[in-house]
DNA sequence: TTTTATTTTTAGATTTGTCTAAATTAATTT
DNA sequence: AAATTAATTTAGACAAATCTAAAAATAAAA
């Protein structure tokens, strides 16, 4: 049933991932980025995929994940965020320790073992980081997140989740007792450069844009 | 701290699991056998553990594990172990589903990852098949266990462990209630096929040698 | 619309683990 | 002890995933 490679189900989620961020097809080089490779490896892998129907390519054109590559990347993406889940729910890890251990876990759990884990953990819908967890058949909950650094000065925010997953940008976030949960009402934005002046609880402070992009909100008080 | 491969992972624990079957030093062809693989590749793969001294290797001399190459071994048992109690006691699997889900996810967990696991499972010290656990040290409890075949007639023993873990093997002594725990009299053997006739409680049933063979007992009262 | 710059693909090499077939060494028989 | 058989190692090849450097195609600029 699983009939590919730990490589070749990594490419598949980088382009998966790549392919929620833009509408339009997605380059060879945006791949190898975020993969961290050459864009000669992964031309290499994009005509494999493509001989498997994973995903539409064209020699220079780009690439467009298929509806099987899609289901096959959602299913990686379940188990890795189940076990996020299980790291800290049940092994009590914190939330910016978890991503590199999930990485590997997501790609030996069958899918029976995962059917269990999740309903151990009492079928969570969103992992540690306020992702959705894809059900069996690849059916993803789509929530209506925004970027704080789209918010409007004076509003307050519920925070949902985290644009960017390394360990240093969520260690970042933890100083300032941010994480999914937490509500932030914008006191002040500087023009000059796009910095924001938060406010939680009684506490105050400063977030550069590229900390505020990275949070993802939803507007206080919608469900 | 990590650097070997999954396959030198397995490899090595062939060859420790092979050194605790015979004192003497392991032939290429016997590993070939555990690893269904070939003499040759065998060859080539213990030029490279011998490389790295994790074993002591010498041309058509056969192969004896190092201390540095059992710890590595036992690390990989430890965490084979562990998660096939996590999977019998946390997630319900059945003792004879677990081996190959624990043979994937011996080689993806981090240390941290494992003692974690190790508490949350409060330290047992042996898995479901009644093998020990190693310690983080690669400490492991010598059991005392002997093969039920061995047995005399009229003596009672309690199942310790098992000798090979195939699902086909764990199965058929489920069919009896046979697991670690229980305790079986021999009430017969037989002289022509080494078979025995042996006592649960109430029921009594034959047992081929094959299968004595691979139970692992002691003899009952002992600690 | 040429020219230049950028992106993408091809060509050829490398590493890891595997294979088969041939050669070598060790063990057994006669 | 010589001959035969069995076990082990070498040689050469292959598949997967990667790399660098060169070639080809597309995009941008003059």
């Amino acid at each position: 049933m699983q009939q590919h490679t730990e490589t070749e189900e990594n490419y598949l989620k980088a382009i998966y991932h790549l392919s929620n961020l833009s509408i339009s097809s997605i380059n060879t080089s945006s791949i190898a980025t975020s993969m961290s490779t050459s864009s000669a490896s992964v031309t290499d892998m994009l005509k494999k995929l493509a001989e498997k129907e994973l995903i539409n390519y064209e020699k220079y054109k780009g690439v467009k994940i298929t509806r099987k590559g899609e289901k096959v990347a959602l299913n990686i993406i379940r188990k890795h965020r189940l076990w996020e889940v299980f790291l800290t729910k049940v092994l009590k890890f914190d939330w910016d320790e978890v991503h590199m251990m999930a990485e590997e876990l997501e790609h030996v759990s069958s899918d029976e073992l995962i059917k269990r884990l999740e309903a151990y953990l009492d079928f969570p819908k969103f992992d540690p980081h306020g992702d959705p967890i894809p059900d069996q058949t690849g059916k993803v909950e789509i929530n209506n997140q925004m970027s704080l650094s789209k918010g409007d000065s004076g509003s307050r925010y519920t925070i949902t989740g985290v644009g960017e997953h390394s360990s240093a940008f969520l260690k970042h976030l933890a100083k300032y007792g941010l994480k999914p949960g937490i509500t932030v009402s914008i006191a002040e934005i500087m023009e000059f450069d796009k910095s924001m002046l938060v406010k939680v609880n009684k506490d105050k402070f400063h977030l550069s844009y590229d900390v505020s992009k990275n949070i993802l909100v939803k507007t206080h008080g919608a469900i």
